[in-house]
DNA sequence: CATATCTCAGGGGCACTGAGATAA
DNA sequence: CTTATCTCAGTGCCCCTGAGATAT
């Protein structure tokens, strides 16, 4: 009675696809974050903060699909490093707004090249526009799922 | 709060983008299985079980990209459970080889539905065309980052 | 009062490293 | 001897729940 499945042919789901390439994505990403003394996740968050500087720990948490506490962890990491840096939003004296330090800033650049290079290797079997057809899926998939957040 | 932020000349790459969707199929995950006693990651080890009968800890380890050692707790848990079973394999007797227990087959098909209406959920805005090619995408993206594995 | 942000406290899951036993 | 598998021990990150203080 062995290999009787009733899912032979059954397709792995999508969602088991997307955990599959984090999972490989996040691997790459500490081997190649091992001496920079930040984690995969913490690196995420600066990328963010790079382009949206000024953003809240609460702001950060909705944008990862993560509760406020836990964003906080990773927040209070990276100040203690040195790589953010926090001040008091004048005009709404609750929140307390993050900025890239210079410290943070030389980070992501020094890592810059190596992670574009993971990531052309991710998609080397791609063309642009299935590169381009990817990143659109992903975009709606994500805004799909934000539409109807758990609880 | 916008998500998308026009100022920085910087596109979010797309390794972020493949960690924000996972990051909202896990949370959505979580939310769907709060009661059935597994948590996401032990799920998606029983899904990987109802395919492919017979893996050892250190093939489920190696399917995702993480250590033996990391995948022999979640293995422990789920045998705890009583979702799995083990035997040694007969022709080496290193080998540990883990089946799903009829409680284990039970599981699975009781969050069958759910978890197929989260998949669906997400793709809502694609075609099936899209859905196809985001699935040979993403099995791309996997292969080329199992071919250069990390340490 | 209701809502939003931040913080503290505690806990669990899951990944890591390192080391050791056993078998092929 | 080298390699593969499994296990034990210890550690750290990250995410959770719950509760509370403060500001809007």
């Amino acid at each position: 009675m062995r290999e009787v499945d009733s899912r032979a042919g059954t397709q792995p789901s999508l969602l088991y696809a997307v955990k599959q390439v984090e999972l490989a994505v996040r691997a790459h990403l500490d081997d190649i974050l091992k001496e920079s003394g930040v984690t995969a996740v913490q690196f995420t968050a600066l990328t963010v903060l790079r382009r949206r500087d000024g953003l809240t720990s609460a702001q950060l948490a909705r944008n990862s699909f993560v509760k406020t506490q836990s964003m906080a962890d990773i927040v209070t990491a990276l100040e203690n490093g040195g790589l953010i840096s926090r001040r008091r939003d004048p005009s709404d004296n609750r929140r307390i707004l993050i900025s890239l330090t210079e410290k943070g800033r030389l980070l992501l650049r020094r890592y810059d090249q190596p992670v574009r290079e993971l990531e052309d290797r991710m998609v080397a079997d791609l063309t642009a526009k299935q590169v381009r057809d990817l990143r659109d899926a992903l975009n709606h998939c994500r805004a799909a799922l934000a539409d109807h957040p758990p609880h």
